[in-house]
DNA sequence: TATTAAGTTCAAAAAAAATTGAACTTTGCG
DNA sequence: CGCAAAGTTCAATTTTTTTTGAACTTAATA
């Protein structure tokens, strides 16, 4: 029995390669795989699905289902659907990939540049005890450095986003 | 003795935190510390460092920093300087941190981007041939949209990294 | 060319991150 | 209420990634 009497309409190979697609995907932005590929798995199914859906058809443990769903819901990549007459909650994806990215760089970018700031600011400061001028100069000139590009990258966020926005 | 007398200039507090701060920077690039570390001690040095200096300074392996060395230059974020009279190599960090994030750009993401183009492709090719029509068109439009995408994320790339040239 | 310091490589060890699974909590229904 | 299905949590395990260190190569110099 072949592949294609499996599926004759070659579906399941298309979500096998979607999946395949956000699994590396999501690796770009440093996430697990399990939740590339719980994304990618609602982001090819035509209605939105179960965590026991999840479980059997990504063959993880419904742990990895829970906290995979728990961190695409804080993204913002994927919400709950709720179905009439049934105790089960759906998940969809935001088919939006800019709430995907977007998310990311809320909730892993940006307080990363903010906590960031905060260590220039201190170093700052220190930098003018400093007494040998020279060198003074030196770590001044570096500091202010990386501060003008993370005021530019704090810049350039808002943009990209809007611009990656469809 | 406190710390004040061993560095009356608070040079080493300085460059500790700015070890942190790459440190801890690289780190949303996906890199591992011990790059951001390095990075770090030739970005607050006023003179060019051997590979030595770093084992030493950082308490890494001579093969940590060999590698550590190998990937920075392979991002173009640091460079050998040829001191004369001296059979040593030395390093510095070329300070525009435009060519560490461009160097991740250019070896990390535009392969992800490209492979992940040809995997559209092939996938475009064969929604064609699902047959009923209402899913084919399901797969059809999800597809297009990550097309879409993906040419934006293309396009944006250059002038991000434009916009974050110092 | 023999010596030795500089630097690289890569298999093995250590560290970090993701995943599992079993115990737990919550929720809806008879 | 009491049960059972749905969902969460987290310590233990597995997997992946990073780091080490010892053997190796390279290159300068005496």
């Amino acid at each position: 029995m072949s592949a294609e009497d499996c599926h004759p309409q070659g579906i399941t190979t298309i979500d096998d390669q979607l999946l395949a697609y956000f699994r590396d995907g999501v690796k770009v932005l440093g996430l697990p795989k399990s939740v590339g590929e719980i994304y990618g798995l609602l982001y090819s199914s035509p209605r939105p699905l179960t965590m026991l859906d999840l479980v059997d058809r990504l063959s993880i443990s419904k742990g990895s289902a829970s906290q995979g769903l728990k961190m695409l819901r804080t993204l913002g990549a994927v919400r709950e659907v709720n179905l009439n007459n049934d105790r089960k909650t759906y998940f969809e994806a935001d088919i939006e990939l800019k709430k995907l990215v977007g998310g990311f760089i809320r909730e892993e970018i940006r307080p990363h540049l903010k906590s960031g700031k905060e260590k220039l600011n201190a170093l700052h400061k220190e930098a003018a005890n400093i007494e040998d001028p020279e060198l003074r100069e030196f770590y001044d000139e570096r500091i202010h450095r990386l501060e003008r590009w993370s005021g530019k990258a704090n810049l350039v966020l808002p943009l990209l986003q809007k611009f990656l926005g469809e």
